[in-house]
DNA sequence: CTGAAAGCGCTTACAG
DNA sequence: CTGAAAGCGCTTACAG
C-alpha cells in the first residue's frame, strides 16, 4: 500500500506534514497558512491524488466514516431495499457501511455488535432482537432503531412505521369491503412491532363492533419453516370456516398464506378476502393481486442515516432523542374485493 | 473508545508490550516465550476482554480484515442472498464486509472501486459492469469475479455459472415440450453472461432444427424501467403472434413477461409456454407456476468467500487462476405445459 | 505564519 | 527467553 502519504505532498511543496493536514483539513484560515502556500498545497494534492488513509486518521481521531448496519435478514426484501438506500445515502456523506444480519437471534444479533464495535464504526442502525436493549445501551456511539424500538428505553432514536395505523388501516378496510368475519394470522413474537398490529387488528373490530375473540387470533411461533407456517394456517382455516377475511401480520405469512388459501381450494377475493401488512412483489403481480399496507421504504432508508449522520456530525451532546413514526399507505387490490369474479390468467 | 491495549496487559503482567503481541498473535512457540509467561497474558487478556483494534494492527500490517464487495443491485433478491452468504461465511474468518451496489453504472463502479481501494480492503468479490477491466487489473489485490468475467482478462479469478448451458437445458426443455416456434426476451447488454444465454438459446434451436432466425430475437435496452419493458414485450407479442414459447434471459425480465402476457389476454403455460432464467419467489408462487433454470446461489456465496480467502490466507504469489463454472438446474413447472388447463386459483 | 514533536495501538526487525 | 525502539500515516496541542 504504497498510498502517497502526506509526507509526499509536504515534501514537493517544501512545507511541514502540520501545514499539508492543516490546509487538507480546510482549517488553512483557522491556522493562518497564506493563502500562496495554501493553493500550492491544494494543487499538489490534485495533482498526486492523495487520499488520507482513513485508518491512520481513525487511529488519531477515533472516527472511521464506517457506521454498522444491522437487519434481520439482508436477503428479505424489505431490509434489502433499505440497505440499499441506506448505503447510497451514506456514501454521499463520505461513510462506509458495514452490514450483517441477525436471522432474528439474540446471539448473533450480540456477536454482530460486539464485532461493529472492535471496528469502532462510528455509529449504528440496528434491528433489534429482543433483550438487545442492555448491549444497545452499552454502545457509547449513535444508534438509531428501526423497525422496532424498545418502549421502555425513552432516550433511543428510532424510525419506524405506524404498526397500529396500519392495521387499523387494513382491517377496516376488510370492514368497509363487507367482510364480517375476519382473522389474523400474525406471530407469538412479542416484539413491539406485531404487539401494535395485534392491537391495530382488535382495534378495528370493535370499533366496527365486530367479533375480536380468540377464535380469530392465530399467533405461529415464529421460527417455524415456509412448510410449517402453511401447514399451520391451512389447519387453521379447516378449523374456522365462518372466516371470511384475513389479515396477515407480515408479507412472508402473507405469502404462505396465498399457498394455504390456495391448497384447500378458495378463492382469494371471493371466498376469503385477505390483506397483508408489508407490500412484495408477488403481492403485486399475483392473480388476484393482493391488497396490503406499504411501508415507505426509500423513507425509512433516507430518515434513518439522516438521523444517525445529524447525531454523527453535531455531537452536540444530549440531543433530544428522535423518534420518527411514518405512515402506511394502503395500496388496493384485487384480495379485497368481495363481489368480483376474476378472471384467470 | 478507551478500550483496553496491549499495554494494559503488558502492565498487569509484568512484562513488555512486545511479549504480549508474540504472545498473543500465537508466536509465543517460535519466539520462544515461557510457558508461564504465556499463560499468564492468555489469562490476563481473557479477564480483561482484550479486542485488538484493528485500525492500529491495519495501520501496521496493511491487513484490515475487511473484503469489499460490489454487486449490481443489492436490492435484488439474487444479489442480497448472495450478499448474505459472504457475509456469514465472511464472519467465519474474521473478515467483514464492506458493500455497494453499481446499478450496472461503469461510474457508480469506479467510484466503489476507489472508496474501497482507499479504505484499504484486503480483497474483492466483483459483479463487474462493462469496460470495468483496467480498474480491477490495477487493484493490486486478490479479487475474485462473479456473475460475469471478463474472456480477455485470462489471469482472473472468477465464479460463474455455465450461462450457455443454463440457456441450452431451458430450451430444450420447451422443445421436448412441443413447443415449435420459440422466442427469446433478452437484453441489449454486451456483457459475456448475456452473450452466453443467447448463444445457448440459438444452439438449442438449431440442434432440433428449429428456426433461429431475428425474429425470434427480441433485444431490449437494459436501461429501461419496468413500464419501458413491459410495452416493449406486449408490443413483440403482437407483431409475432405466430410464437408459441418465450425464454426469458434474466428473472426480471421474465417477471414484466408475465404481466405482458398477461396484459394481451394469453394464458401462460396453454397458450405461450414460459421458461425464464434465475429463479424467484413469484415463479414459484405465480399461477401457473414458472418454469426456470436457477442458479445454485449458496453455492456461488460460499465458493467467492473461499476463493478469495485462500488467495487472502497463503498469498503464495501467483497462484493459478481459479475458474469455478456451476450448473444451473432446471425447475420443471407449469409455464412449460402446453396440453394441461390450468386452474385458476 | 509555520514546524517539531507526541501519540493513537499495534507489529517486528534488532539487540542482548 | 525478553525488551527497547522504530514506524505505519495521520492530527493536534504547543512553541516560536
Amino acid at each position: 500500500m504504497k498510498g502517497i502519504s502526506i509526507k509526499d505532498i509536504a515534501q514537493e511543496a517544501g512545507v511541514s506534514p502540520t501545514t499539508v493536514s492543516f490546509v487538507l483539513n480546510g482549517k488553512g484560515k483557522e491556522k493562518r497558512i497564506s493563502e500562496q502556500v495554501s493553493k500550492r498545497i491544494l494543487k499538489i494534492a490534485g495533482k498526486l491524488k492523495y487520499k488520507p488513509n482513513q485508518l491512520a486518521r481513525g487511529l488519531r481521531t477515533g472516527k472511521t466514516k464506517t457506521i454498522g448496519l444491522i437487519v434481520e435478514d439482508i436477503a428479505n426484501i424489505f431490509f434489502a431495499n433499505v440497505a440499499k438506500v441506506v448505503e447510497d445515502e451514506a456514501d454521499k456523506f463520505g461513510y462506509k457501511v458495514l452490514f450483517g444480519s441477525t436471522e432474528d437471534n439474540e446471539e448473533k444479533a450480540k456477536g454482530l455488535l460486539e464485532v461493529l464495535r472492535y471496528r469502532q464504526v462510528d455509529g449504528y442502525i440496528i434491528t433489534p432482537t429482543l433483550n438487545l436493549d442492555k448491549e444497545i445501551a452499552a454502545l457509547q456511539k449513535p444508534v438509531v432503531l428501526m423497525d422496532r424500538y424498545f418502549p421502555n428505553i425513552a432516550d433511543s432514536n428510532y424510525v419506524v412505521v405506524d404498526n397500529f395505523q396500519g392495521a387499523y388501516t387494513a382491517v377496516s378496510h376488510l370492514v368497509e369491503q363487507g367482510y364480517k368475519k375476519i382473522g389474523i394470522i400474525t406471530t407469538t413474537s412479542a416484539q413491539i412491532q406485531m404487539q401494535q398490529r395485534l392491537d391495530g387488528f382488535v382495534d378495528a373490530l370493535k370499533k366496527h363492533d365486530l367479533p375480536a375473540d380468540k377464535n380469530v387470533i392465530k399467533r405461529l411461533p415464529f421460527d417455524l419453516d415456509r412448510a410449517g407456517f402453511i401447514q399451520e394456517i391451512t389447519q387453521y382455516l379447516q378449523q374456522n370456516k365462518d372466516l371470511d377475511a384475513l389479515f396477515f401480520a407480515t408479507n412472508y405469512l402473507g405469502i404462505c398464506g396465498i399457498e394455504s388459501i390456495r391448497s384447500i381450494g378458495l378463492h382469494i377475493g371471493t371466498d376469503i378476502g385477505m390483506v397483508s401488512f408489508d407490500d412484495h412483489d408477488i403481492f403485486r403481480l399475483h392473480s388476484p393481486s393482493i391488497t396490503c399496507v406499504a411501508q415507505p421504504v426509500e423513507e425509512i432508508g433516507r430518515r434513518l442515516i439522516h438521523m444517525l449522520i445529524a447525531e454523527l456530525e453535531h455531537s452536540t451532546e444530549a440531543s433530544a432523542p428522535q423518534h420518527v413514526v411514518l405512515s402506511l399507505e394502503l395500496r388496493k387490490r384485487e384480495s379485497s374485493i368481495p363481489a368480483v369474479h376474476h378472471v384467470n390468467v
